[in-house]
DNA sequence: CCTCTTTTACGACATGTGTCATAAGCGGGA
DNA sequence: TCCCGCTTATGACACATGTCGTAAAAGAGG
């Protein structure tokens, strides 16, 4: 059975260290204060990291220069926090999210053909179903 | 001079309050209260409004049935918290993110069209600098 | 084996948050 | 005018977070 964590609410300063830890896939203490923005006290990072590890959020790997990575994924963040976080913020419009995704950065060829199918798709399931909605 | 707040770095529970109020434009404790999806109490409520105050994030207006409203807009959420979030979130990766947004609910014929749209600008904009770039 | 540097382990502390309970205040109807 | 219910004002608390300082442990060299 999968192991459900009920709600996955993370801090604010979490996520500063988790995307760390995403970004690099693994990092020592020493790597993680360095490719920390806000500079802080490497103590603070350590603290940190060892409290996400406390929450399950992390591991830490091999002994000396431990590593610590990420036990959750992007994902796992998005269908709870985030799911909700950008869902209000956007008014639950995603047009204006994407629109704000895709205009900032550049895509490959490949993100766009996935982005197409998944619109198809998302037309697609929109045909079949169109029935009686009438709230505007 | 804008008066440029430092940082905006909003914790998950306020944001939590400020939905509320985006929402509903303006809202008195007690509507507050009912509109507030995982139940808690009113005077719970009543202390997270307060400190929204206090930190200069809301106002009240008007003396008994007091209304709060937001001071910052979901726009600027977007622009400091959000952006980072999502950006660093999704790895940098829109697919998932769009991916999981609409999947997750059903889109109207105008948005599959205005997100065609975007995908298509998104393509030009692709193809015109199509030069030089190998990093896989 | 001794010393210096890098890692870890702890412990501390001020704030921030989440959640309430209680106790005053106030207006309107009986 | 007096009481009742809805508003506010406080005060409390436990736990979470943000930030460190220090001291103990472990390797790397000499």
């Amino acid at each position: 059975m999968k192991k459900r964590r009920k709600e996955l609410r993370l801090a604010t300063g979490e996520i500063e260290i988790l995307e760390i830890l995403w970004q690099a896939g693994a990092a020592t203490i020493a790597q993680a204060h360095e490719s920390h923005k806000r500079k802080v006290g490497y103590t603070t990072v350590q603290t940190r990291l060892n409290r996400l590890v406390e929450k399950g959020l992390a591991k830490r790997i091999g002994s000396h220069p431990a590593s610590y990575q990420a036990v959750i994924q992007p994902e796992d963040v998005s269908r709870d926090d985030l799911k909700v976080l950008v869902d209000r913020v956007t008014g639950g419009r995603v047009v204006p999210l994407v629109a704000h995704l895709v205009k900032d950065r550049k895509l490959s060829s490949e993100e766009i053909r996935e982005l197409k199918e998944l619109i198809n798709e998302a037309e697609r399931r929109n045909q079949k179903s169109k029935s009686g909605e009438g709230e505007q």
